[in-house]
DNA sequence: CCCTGATTCGC
DNA sequence: GCGAATCAGG
């Protein structure tokens, strides 16, 4: 993605009505914090009012952080969006999700491909091959890869294969 | 751990 | 010029 006139015009919008460089980039889209960061100083419009930090001078980095920066991988990956539970264990994978969802996943909280983190529900909502296809995208429950609400409909508790067992005690 | 901006430097 | 990796801090 290019910084064009316009995001570059949305970009010192945004930036001077106080979003963070990560909102920003959230909105732009295609770009990561990073990249509205580095733009920003580019710009020359890195201060920002009132900025307590900017009189910290520090050292200046002394050591090459790494020999190879950027991965190879040109696609972005962030975000493994496997789904198989791998919880069998103590839990039974639900036979599957169901194609409609009944949570309606505000707007704001919504997780694209691109926008999902480690730490977000990857409950994926919708079709992958339509247009609104998005993840739930709440925070995690734990260890589980979804939140709370999904990780019940993933991982449903033993309990359904326990009548099996009948106490012979009367 | 969540987040913020700042900086360096391979590309 | 771009932005990932890293750093420094809240």
């Amino acid at each position: 993605m290019a910084w064009t006139d316009e995001r570059v015009e949305l970009l010192k919008k945004l930036w001077s009505e106080g979003l963070s460089a990560s909102q920003i980039a959230g909105r732009l889209g295609g770009v990561t914090r990073n990249a509205v960061i580095g733009k920003v100083h580019r710009l020359g419009l890195s201060g920002r009012a009132t900025s307590s930090r900017s009189s910290v001078p520090r050292p200046r980095r002394t050591h090459t952080p790494r020999q190879n920066r950027a991965p190879s991988l040109t696609f972005g990956t962030r975000g493994n969006v496997a789904l198989k539970p791998t919880f069998e264990e103590e839990y039974e994978a639900a036979p599957a999700p169901a194609p409609v969802e009944e949570l309606v996943i505000p707007l704001h909280e919504r997780a694209s491909i691109l926008t999902l983190k480690e730490s977000m529900c990857r409950w994926p909502i919708g079709d992958p091959t339509e247009e609104g296809f998005h993840f739930c995208g709440r925070k995690k429950s734990g260890s589980m890869p979804y939140c709370e609400h999904h990780a019940r409909m993933a991982y449903q508790p033993v309990q359904a294969r326990r009548r099996e067992k009948r106490s012979a005690n009367g």
